[in-house]
Parts: C-alpha cells; structure tokens; sequence
RNA sequence: CCAGCAGGUCGGGCGGUCGCCGGCGGUUUAUCCGUCGGAGGAAAGUCCGGGCCCCACAGGGCAGGGUGCUGGGUAACACCCAGGUCCCGUGAGGGACGGAAAGUGCCACAGAGAACAGACCGCCGGGCCUCUUGAGAUUGCCCGGUAAGGGUGAAACGGUGGGGUAAGAGCCCACCGCUUCCCCUGGUGACAGGGGAAGGCACGGUAAACCCCACCCGGGGCAAGGCCAAAUAGGGAGGCGUUCCCGCCUUUGGCGGGAUAAGGGUGGCCCGCCCGAUGCCUCCGGGUAGGCCGCUGGAGGCGCCGGGUAACCGGCGUCCCAGAUGAAUGACCGCCGCCCCGUAAAGAGCGGGGAACAGAACCCGGCUUACAGACCGGCUGGCUCC
RNA sequence: GGUCCCGUCGUCUAGCCCGGUUAGGACACCGGCCUCUCAAGUCGGCGGCAGGGGUUCAAAUCCCCUCGGGACCA
C-alpha cells in the first residue's frame, strides 16, 4: 500500500486555501476546524494551519508532523478533497494515534453529510 | 572525607520498517532507481559588532547616539586576554572603574542647622528678678562665647594624646591620616617605590541629572538587491483601414438598416460562408501573477609545528559539514546504557515508569536568557591517617 | 525572517520628559445613610505601578535583562 506524500498532495499557495475557507465546508472535531472542498485531481491533498498563538516553534512543528502522519497513513481511505486542517486553541500536541483518530472520524462524518 | 572557588566538555547509542528535503549519478523527458548528506549549545531574545547588497556622499562642522582605569587581541564590538587602584572574603577568588578643584541644577522627611553651615538641649561668662545680713546659691528671663558631648538624618567639616582656656575649638604642639605641588627610580602605560616642599585641613553626594573631556558612528536591510516573464488594462513607435447607399429626426450632427475595406473566425490551404466602420496587426519599454539567482566553501572545522604569560596570530596537512519557502530533518518497533519505584538482607533477576531547554531561514564574532542529567581535570579551607 | 511601539486598582486612565506626601480620578464592587422597596443621591471602604536586577539617601519615574500584548514590511 502507497503511505507516501509527495508535494502534489498538499496545499502550497494563499489562493488555494482561501478558495477552500471561502467554497467548502466546515467541520468541528476536537482538536481542530477541518474545512473541505471537493477538487478535480483523483486524489485528497492536504493543507495544515497553526497559527503563533498556537505555541513557539516546536509546538506548531510538532503538531504539523502528526497531522501530517495523520493525513498519510490514511490517505488511501480519503476522497478527493482538498483539506485544511486549522489547530484549536488550548491544547498540547496529543499522540499520534489520538489525531488520527480525531481527524479520520471528522471526515467520515464529513463524508456522510455530503452524500445526502 | 567534608565544605567551597573558578573553568571546560557532552546533551543517550545501535539496528529495522514506513515517509519527507537536498546534492550527485543513471534513466526517461518527466517518472522511477541507486548513493551520500540532513538542527543547536543555545538554532532563542534581537541587545551589540561586522561581512554582503542597495541608496546617499569633495572635505569639514553642527545636531543625535554610543563607549569610558591601562596595555594588548580582533574585520569590528558594549566582547575577550593580561595588568592597575579601591572594596569584600580566613582563602581559592569575586565586584567596582574618566571628570564633582570648569559651570548649572537637585538633596524630600526629620533636624537648631544641609553646602562661603548651624546654638535646640548642654557647657561657660555677664546682667536683671527672687531668696539671704552677707559671701553666695537657685529658678526664670535677657545678652554674649563655645562645635568637646546629646539628639535628627542617607549625609553634620579628620583621629589619638598633650598644652591651652571662663568653657571650648588645629587655637597651638607631637604622632597618624589628608590635600596640592616638585624631583628621582622602575614600568609602553594605568600606576608603584623613595625623597622633599607647602597647607592646619580649605574641596559632602549626585554625571544610569544637564554637562565637560577623549575616542567611535552616513541611512537601510536578503521581505536587501538582481534576472526572466504570462493574462488583462494602459503608454510609445510603425503599418493598413477610416468608403458608399437608404430611411427617420430641428442643425455641416445623431439614430437605425444594408453593402463593402483593413482585419478576424471557420479550415491543412484556396474558393466559399460568417463577423466587421467598432478599429486591426507588428514591435518596444515599464510591470503584476509566477519562476530563477542571491543560497551556502566560510574572518570554516580538525590535527601537527612555530610565536606569544594569555586572548590570539602564522605556516603546513586534511575534511566538505542542512539549504527549505503553507516552509524537510518525522512516525512506529526491538535491543542496550542511565535514573526512579516495587519485590530481595545488599545485589542479581523480574515488573512498571521517566529522561531537560529547545527547531536553522543570508552568513559570521560576541553578549544575555532557558536547560533533566552526566563527565573532566585545577585550586582553596577544615578534619583525619601514613 | 526583519523593523518598531506599549504594559499603572476588576475596566478606562492621570502622574513618567525634569526621581521626593498615604500613586490621584471616573465607572464597577462592598457597607452605612436616605426610601415602603429599588434606582438616583450622599458618606466611608476594598483594590494597582507586568516580573527581576542595578544607579541613588530615595525609583511608577533613570539604566539593563526577562515576560506578556500589539502594529508595520512580500
């Protein structure tokens, strides 16, 4: 199975994630704000948001690489969307296997909703 | 062994699986494969100093800012090294650092008096009143002397002893201290040592108050700066075209319709068909999105030798050691090492748990701040043993 | 990544340049008076210099470090 996440996989300019802020829909999971749109690639791409008032440099970098994880080990159960993940205030990075779960579960709900 | 003082080093190790970023080689022209490399001592705060780049600039001055014992190191510094004086510590050591005798300002409260000082209490002399026969004594008041004592304060005009006096005081003397000046010796110098003269002592603090003196500093920052460059709008140059007919309305004008021109569309091309009086085509320069360079080989690391007390410098050899840009350096597993807890008489073993501060963004030299723990020598004081 | 500014009661602020009373005021809060009660009014109280170090006899004020908040630059 492909657990790999090259760059066509992610989210790289401003206008890209503001086109997804602006038509997509959003979802509130535990952790973070999940926004979602459907895009024309065959495949999801991720985009990952953490502010600075999220904590200094190894915090934000932390979080960055679990949901990173997150999005790869899971990327074959995902539809095509571009995702952009925004951190919540408040907390401190959790386990990896915790983010997985929070993130997986978020757009499986997400996934629900649009089908109807 | 116990206290302590300065200083340096490290910041878990090995292996596997799944990923990420970059270099090189191959392969295809756009994907794979191979291989190598991939956070720190502070990468942090952005507090100083430089390199680099752009702008400005003859030279000098003013304003503004910085530094501040001396000598040295350095590209430079507010850093580092060595030294000096004073203060603290039994000591190893630690801390402070131009000028208050150029001028100005300020020194609250308390206190009698606070900056060419000052009589509240006290001490001493004199006068008046009171008591007394009187000498005289005492209380009160007044005048004067006095800075030795008390008290206030952050700070009150040198100390000890003697003389002196009504009581006192550098008022005078001796010794100690202090200030200023001169000479000699040592040192590059700060300064040190020695000798002499003058002065009874006159000059309290504050310059992280204004200021004076000496020295230094142009401004901005890689989002600097440079290159390539769509689409759309606009600018410049050149070329082609800007014609005819009909109807209506109040004007050499406007509106509507038709034909054709430059040109465009369709199409491999010609004819044809369609659009078309609106302009159209080509080129140039600026420039946005976007991309590329700057971008990591450097005041570089390590080793040896030489110079220097040292900071550091020189020579030779050797190594190449992150370069991202919504921003890589991660996740999981196993074994070993370290620490803690339980079990055991200690240990072994077994089981469970823990491991700091922190993440490069143009690059260096410093400073400052954060930091679980581990290690290395050096020195001081005390106790004990040989 | 870089450049710069600001932190005073619970909130908004004065004082800071040029150091010196118990850091002043408004709103809020608490208690009393007034009122049948509440509000208003009135009297009193509670409560603060972001933290640490330094200079000074003395620091909210001057100097340094740390922490927090904010603005600007593609």
């Amino acid at each position: 199975m492909d657990f790999s996440f090259p760059k066509e996989y992610r989210l790289r300019k401003r206008r890209e994630f503001r086109k997804v802020y602006e038509e997509g829909q959003k979802i509130y999971s535990q952790y973070f704000t999940i926004h979602v749109l459907k895009n024309q690639l065959g495949h999801p791409r991720l985009g990952i948001t953490v502010t600075r008032k999220i904590g200094k440099s190894v915090v934000r970098n932390r979080w960055k690489r679990i949901i990173r994880e997150a999005f790869r080990l899971n990327k074959h159960k995902l539809p095509p969307w571009d995702i952009v993940v925004t951190v919540k205030r408040g907390y401190k990075p959790p386990k990896l296997q915790e983010v997985e779960k929070d993130f997986v579960e978020a757009i499986a709900k997400l996934r629900i909703i649009s089908t109807d």
